[in-house]
DNA sequence: ACATACATGTAAATAGTTACATGATTTC
DNA sequence: GAAATCATGTAACTATTTACATGTATGT
């Protein structure tokens, strides 16, 4: 799912500039998707090209310009064939992961201060994820499933690194020392 | 955390080839780390004239020469250094979530086999992350930790989505019928 | 006969991110 | 006085994936 059929799928919401579906992406799901000017405003404009967009530009007071975009029908019959033919893949990158894989090379204090990292990250997301969920009411019921869906994750790995978080380490320690003594 | 380090930091554990090396990511710690043999090779070949590894040829009966890797004191403290400062930040991206996100624009079909899907995958990674789990013993205790963290992490959304399956097809058509009267 | 495992490597294409450029207004 | 919010856009850079090229051996 690249970032034009991202564009595609917000406007199908509601008309926006780019600033806005940066924005909303950022606010509310940042936990699946990340978006950045340097690719959202490159998109808009190739996708007006295509007459897959239109957009009005609305002048603001005490506010610069901005270019309100709206999906045109062409746009949304090609965001429908895009959700029809794409493959529910997903990819996950963690650098907190291979640092885990390789903890028996560090010092204890750093270790702590990665798990520590890594639970206050954790504990901000999930945060995140319960406030949008609790206050926001304009929500699809399909948008409500992936903040619970980022809820369940995020809590289930918090509850593993709390309970595991001391113990780990004396592993690690337990670890280090048997490979000296060889 | 770029492929150069995790090739110094796999050969911190094991003297390996460019292969082996992949394959050991393939079969044990995919669900974090993606590698492929496009940028492998250039890794290794780079950090070979960099003289942060070193390699021997070696000939095999019935398979083609293998270049077998080692890591050299500078690679060692090379590798050390980058673990120090690396931050513990991750990446998550999601055609699933994002095929979720618009589930009221999508057939009841076309949702149903996006959620088969998902969980088929789901469940087969934690199959796939428990298998080696029990069977594997020469895992360090950091790498079991993120077999856990994996483990933890689908088992908590596949319940979720066991559970909210039937209920999100529900909710998703009431929306939908919803719209419609408007 | 076909796919998979073993084994190395290159080149083109993709898809971004990061940093820069500009500038008013508001909040701390 | 500094930082954040609003607002758009470009260009260089980075990192990686995908596809290609080559070849043997083994399993189905």
């Amino acid at each position: 799912m690249d970032i034009n059929n991202l564009c595609l799928g917000t406007l199908c919401l509601t008309d926006a500039s780019g600033y806005e579906i940066k924005k909303m992406f950022e606010d509310s799901f940042s936990h699946f998707q990340a978006v950045s000017f340097g690719s959202i405003y490159p998109a808009l404009a190739k996708l007006s090209d295509q007459g897959l967009v239109s957009y009005r530009e609305e002048a603001q007071e005490k506010r610069p310009n901005k270019k309100v975009f709206s999906i045109t029908p062409e746009g949304r019959q090609h965001f429908f064939d895009n959700l029809m033919q794409t493959e529910p893949s997903e990819q996950y990158r963690s650098d907190f992961m291979v640092l885990m894989m390789f903890a028996h090379l560090l010092p204890e204090q750093r270790l702590e201060q990665i798990m520590q990292t890594q639970i206050s990250q954790v504990s901000a997301e999930l945060e995140i994820l319960k406030g949008i969920s609790e206050s926001c009411c304009e929500l699809t019921p399909g948008m409500r499933f992936t903040l619970e869906y980022g809820i369940a994750a995020n809590t289930a790995v918090l509850e593993l690194m709390q309970r595991r978080h001391k113990p780990l380490l004396k592993e690690i320690a337990r670890h280090q020392q048997g490979k000296e003594k060889r």
